[in-house]
DNA sequence: GTATTTTTCGAACGAACGTTCGACTCGAAT
DNA sequence: ATTCGAGTCGAACGTTCGTTCGAAAAATAC
């Protein structure tokens, strides 16, 4: 046996992978509804029972996609966190992971900003409940801001769900033509968040923060 | 004749918008794929094919929504701007007027915000365009303040449409039990924008504007 | 080689989809 | 009294939907 197939745990998880992403590719483009498990079967070139061996319904499709998306984030997150005390570089971090990811995988990010509500009750509450342990982590950092005294009057909950709002806006907008890059776009948004929240006498100004290996990034440019 | 229907052409009109209503309630829920004709035949009492009398195609329906939620937006905004000059307060009343609509009419604001994509060209460039004016006016508002030398180096189409994101993104996590209304909420959100592109030096503050006959709320409060 | 398990798929299920059509009602105009 | 057009609807059109099932094929174990 010179040829295929080395052992069959291996090539059923690299099939589901297969499946999974040609999956997200087609929510992302026509939406959850609007998509057709025949859509998927086009699209990954298995037949349309063939895709039923792989996940029992399409809801847990939907599921599969948006966990995997999530715990990708998060982990990533977790890793470039290590050993960062500071507030505003940490959210500074967050930021960055977050919009980086979302342009480096828009389609999955589509996917996670617009088709929640299809989830029903076993899958839903199970993304719900990463959700929020994702919008804790920076509700945290928040308010370590706030307790350092570098953060005016206002409603933290607000305050982050903005910050939120921002970064998950991108996708609507975001032509990589004519927009920046994730990092660049990424500090301008924390900029904005940060000297937005920010107490007005206190203030150190900006500090644009490096993470992984890159230099750090020149500063915002003001275009068009 | 003491009773009904004074005259037809009132009261076709009146059962359009009586459609309308439903309809954007039934889309708001099931999103616009997920919902089928029948969903809102039985939300408005109205039969299948009497719908149809109404307008043509599902499309067209959603199209008629969402032009009028729109129209409706900026119909208000331009009177509201009328004899103001000053850009940051423009901005402000922008911001003001877009999360009033938002949270007075959560449904019609919910269909506007994701099902975008599913229009067909004739009804997607419309839409798309009076989306763009809109778009226009905010971004023309935030010129003025770079000019007039009140804002920092920032691009000013992703500052533009992080505040947009900011106020579209209110729809997926506003509750009415716990986050403030809608005139507070805009004044945070104006101020975390206006603060987070605002020149360091030349700073007057935060300088919230009352609009309409109310008096000037009091300035955001921490709460949670 | 045979037995067993894992993987694949064609064909079909009933249900629901958007839309159409012809017939009906009924008040207004003649 | 009749004509007319606007408004309404039941029934059905053809299509597509998510899912199932039994059998074939491929891989693995014996």
């Amino acid at each position: 046996m010179p040829k295929t197939a080395p052992n069959n745990h291996h090539d059923a998880q690299a099939k589901l992978r297969h499946i999974l992403r040609h999956a997200t590719r087609v929510f992302s483009e026509k939406g959850y509804e609007g998509a057709s498990i025949r859509d998927i079967s086009r699209a990954t070139g298995v037949s349309l029972s063939g895709l039923y061996y792989y996940f029992e319904s399409k809801q847990k499709l939907l599921y599969l996609i948006q966990i995997h998306a999530f715990k990708s984030i998060l982990k990533r997150l977790e890793r470039r966190l290590a050993g960062v005390a500071n507030p505003e570089e940490r959210l500074r971090i967050l930021v960055t992971n977050h919009v980086e990811y979302f342009l480096r995988h828009p389609m999955e990010m589509k996917v996670l900003a617009r088709e929640e509500e299809f989830l029903e009750d076993p899958y839903r509450r199970e993304v719900a409940e990463i959700k929020r342990r994702y919008y804790e982590m920076a509700r945290r950092m928040f308010d370590e801001m706030r307790r350092a005294g570098r953060v005016r009057r206002v409603n933290p909950r607000v305050a982050v769900l903005s910050l939120f709002g921002m970064m998950n806006w991108v996708y609507k907008w975001h032509n990589p033509r004519v927009d920046p890059r994730a990092e660049h776009l990424a500090e301008t948004l924390a900029n904005i968040f940060l000297e937005g929240v920010a107490n007005g006498h206190a203030g150190r100004g900006l500090r644009p923060v490096a993470i992984g290996r890159r230099a750090p990034s020149e500063s915002a440019r003001a275009a068009g």
